[in-house]
RNA sequence: GGAAGGUUGGGUGAGUGGCUGAAACCAACAGUUUGCUAAACUGUCGAACGGGUAACUGUUCCGGGGGUUCGAAUCCCCCACCUUCCGCCA
């Protein structure tokens, strides 16, 4: 969510960025400057008025004390009045309150200034590209065949446990997901990031902090019994470990990394794009997020891009890095980059880390601020990225390194698993 | 799941109707003292939203919501959460 205070202060600036996302925010902006006065005048009028009736109500307090009740109790009557003007202004404030909420909830994060202008993913903009695309040999396999070959993921075991999009691992297929997530955990770690273990349900307030609520509960497994939802991704209740919380500048940046598993409902997902591993309901992520000084979070999110390209590199697959357009841009972002593997036997490319900063975005929401050089309170950034969500890069490797002999494992990962071929 | 007790500022914790945005202590910060560190002393020390060039100042907030009252941290109701004991259990 925006602050009121940063659209006050540059409204054209924010209606420029957002045509970016082809969004015409002239109305809504101007609407919210608006109900803003409003409530700005609302406020006025009723600190006025409660202030007078604190006053009586202290007056009435030493007249009793003093024995004069019958002036006091003339007092009285005056409050009465005053309570129901007082009551009246503060309708009105909430009201104008929940209809300010209700239009700030629906504008999206200020695009930064360097996301191109565009619709879709095609009009992403490719900034990096690294590694030559293989050449499978004659009869290579999709990775969902591949699975199935080497008994690594049972998908049909999966159904009848739970339901399509969960996934059974198994032998070296488990092992392969274990190493991978230990590798990933271990690179973070080595690149400063504090391991977290945390819960993965959310409570609502979580929900609401990282912006998964109100619109996209759907997205959520929800468990009404006890009113919790499954975690989509390590983002929610690591960056909500900050919910709340002011911060000291020497306390920044805080770097954390969390291995969990992620549940998605994927609503309306179907066809060929969720085939294999390629989208599901549960799947492994190690996440990294930081919480960084406004100055120095566009200097993180080139940090955190670097460390995911090392992994990539580490794995040797090939990868492009790219920077979304306005179009693409999830609701929350302010800039993100996009890591996509090559699925040779897909033949396509595959998402598997979205970096991005989220300026104040979401600690606006989530009450995250930091006492500044000069004792003033103000809002971090946060941002946050995949390092790395685990199928896609499982199917990009089952798939690229296939071999008539069986699948190579990459050197790094090797220690990991304990074995350099899946046969 | 049953029972009891709790929820106050960064922490401990006082506060049962007006003098309490909140004692005291601890922590933190600044300073004095000191050869350095420590100790001691002095001061500062919650947040949000407003008004004012500023000094300063108004309102709101004592788990959340509602109520009683001229006036609520304090009384009443509902909800959430926590702790302890019992039951169950990796």
């Amino acid at each position: 969510m925006l602050q009121t205070a940063y659209i006050r202060e540059n409204k054209e600036l924010v209606i420029e960025r957002l045509k970016k996302r082809n969004i015409d925010a002239n109305q809504i902006v101007n609407d919210i400057l608006a109900l803003d006065e409003k409530r700005k005048k609302t406020q006025q009028d009723l600190d006025a008025l409660l202030a007078e009736s604190n006053q009586i109500a202290k007056q009435i307090g030493d007249l009793f004390k003093s024995g004069k009740a019958a002036e006091a109790n003339e007092l009285k009557e005056k409050t009465t009045q005053i309570k129901e003007q007082s009551n009246t202004l503060k309708e009105e404030q909430n009201q104008i309150n929940n209809d300010l909420m209700q239009l700030l909830y629906q504008v999206p994060n200020v695009p930064n200034e360097i996301v191109p202008a565009g619709k879709s993913d095609a009009d992403n903009e490719i900034v990096f590209s690294e590694g030559n695309v293989p050449t499978l040999h004659e009869g290579a396999l999709s990775h969902w065949d591949l699975a199935k070959k080497y008994d690594l993921i049972d998908f049909e075991l999966g159904v009848k446990i739970t339901g399509a999009g969960f996934p059974v691992y198994k032998g070296q297929g488990a092992r392969l997901q274990r190493a991978l997530i230990t590798f990933f955990l271990d690179e973070a770690v080595k690149s400063g990031y504090q391991e977290i273990i945390p819960p993965l349900m959310i409570n609502e307030a979580s929900g609401y902090g990282t912006g998964q609520l109100p619109d996209k509960e759907g997205q959520m497994y929800y468990m009404q019994a006890d009113d919790l939802y499954m975690i989509p991704t390590a983002e929610v209740p690591i960056t909500n470990l900050y919910r709340d919380v002011i911060l000291k500048t020497d306390e920044l940046p805080i770097k954390n990394v969390g291995y969990t598993p992620c549940f998605r409902r994927e609503a309306g997902s179907y066809g060929k794009d969720v085939r294999g591993l390629n989208r599901l309901h549960q799947f492994d992520k190690v996440e990294i997020v930081q919480i960084q000084h406004p100055d120095q979070s566009y200097q993180t999110l080139d940090d955190m891009v670097s460390h995911v390209k090392g992994l990539l590199n580490k794995l040797g697959l090939p990868y492009r890095v790219s920077k979304l357009c306005g179009g693409d841009l999830g609701f929350t972002s302010a800039l993100t980059y996009d890591m996509e593997v090559y699925s040779a036997a897909q033949e396509k490319w595959l998402e598997v880390s979205s970096i991005s900063n989220f300026e104040t975005f979401q600690a606006n929401r989530l009450k995250c601020r930091f006492k500044d050089e000069n004792g003033k309170t103000q809002l971090v950034h946060t941002l946050n990225g995949s390092a790395l969500a685990l199928p896609r890069i499982v199917a990009s490797l089952l798939e690229n390194n296939q071999t008539p002999e069986g699948i190579k494992i990459p050197e790094v990962l090797v220690p990991y698993t304990g074995f350099d071929m899946i046969k």
